[in-house]
DNA sequence: TCATTTTTTCCTGATT
DNA sequence: AAATCAGGAAAAAATG
């Protein structure tokens, strides 16, 4: 009955490490931070702190955060509407957010408008700090991932999660009032018709559909999943241990690897969320239970 | 708290 | 040889 992890204690296996993006880099909740020295920390603090001075990625690690935080799907918001550095972000106004996250977007304001004026102590100060810890090898990063190929298919991601999105902020919303307690602050853009659809989904993410917001968020993808048959819902793993670090993260569970995610994607087979495709490592398709994964599904 | 569903952990054995 | 794939079992987590 006893489970002993003696060989469970660091990170699997030493591919996982090079596998790790550094946008990916494990956030913990930053227990080291505290204990450390002030002067370490105060250099990073000061700059590298405040929303004013972010970077373009790290404002996008800020909306990776705050998204992942409110339980809220990276697909239901257009990521490149904020492809801006910290200086603009903190410039956008109230309207701004909406226009650019919809409803999302309140939630967005509140949280860039506290770190603005808390000078961004908390929790995302941790966040920030992992992510200036791994800086020179960020800027990398963004410079590689700046030119995105297709935006198109972020719009067509979003349809069902975008429904939790108000179940779990609607205070947010309400409690936002000081700049426009006014009319554009209900220009939603919801397409239409919002027929027939589930809100199922409890809280965070599956395991599927976490894989399919990776997929289906080029820009928050650095190659970790990519798409074998875009129409036919093929897609393979090219950083496997780096994908399941990433949920280990989501499940702050620093011990996933890609053997314990993929034993759950495998369950996923008898369910038809995915198809069995053999032959071909690291392959998986998605199946009929699958959804919001097309292109022309919504 | 309970029942059910999902995910995690571990493992043995097969494949690539 | 090292990774992956396959599933069974069972525990743990998450949810309603």
């Amino acid at each position: 009955m006893v489970r002993h992890n003696t060989c469970l204690m660091s990170v699997p296996s030493a591919s996982a490490d090079s596998q790790l993006p550094a946008t990916w880099s494990p956030h913990y909740p930053c227990t080291d931070m505290s204990t450390m020295a002030p002067g370490y920390v105060g250099r990073l603090w000061t700059q590298e702190m405040q929303p004013q001075f972010w970077s373009k990625f790290q404002v996008w690690e800020w909306l990776q955060q705050t998204l992942d935080m409110h339980q809220i799907d990276a697909t239901s918001i257009p990521f490149h509407n904020f492809d801006v550095d910290g200086r603009q972000l903190c410039s956008m106004s109230f309207q701004d957010f909406t226009r650019a996250a919809g409803s999302v977007g309140a939630l967005l304001y509140q949280s860039i408008t506290d770190l603005k004026w808390s000078g961004g102590a908390g929790q995302y100060a941790a966040e920030m700090f992992t992510s200036s810890e791994v800086k020179t090898e960020m800027e990398e990063f963004s410079c590689s991932m700046l030119p995105f190929k297709d935006d198109s298919y972020i719009y067509s991601a979003s349809p069902p999660d975008l429904y939790d999105v108000k179940q779990s902020f609607p205070t947010a919303v309400a409690g936002i009032s000081p700049i426009s307690g006014g009319p554009e602050s209900k220009r939603l853009h919801n397409r239409g018709s919002v027929g027939p659809i589930k809100r199922h989904n409890p809280r965070g993410t599956h395991l599927w559909e976490f894989i399919r917001d990776i997929l289906l968020n080029p820009e928050r993808n650095p190659g970790l999943i990519k798409w074998e048959d875009r129409s036919e819902g093929v897609f393979r793993f090219l950083k496997s241990e780096a994908v399941a670090q990433l949920w280990g993260k989501k499940k702050n569970n620093s011990s996933m690897t890609y053997e314990k995610l993929s034993r759950a994607m495998r369950y996923y087979y008898k369910r038809e969320i995915l198809e069995r495709v053999d032959g071909r490592r690291l392959v998986y398709k998605f199946g009929r239970n699958a959804r919001g994964w097309r292109e022309s599904d919504k």
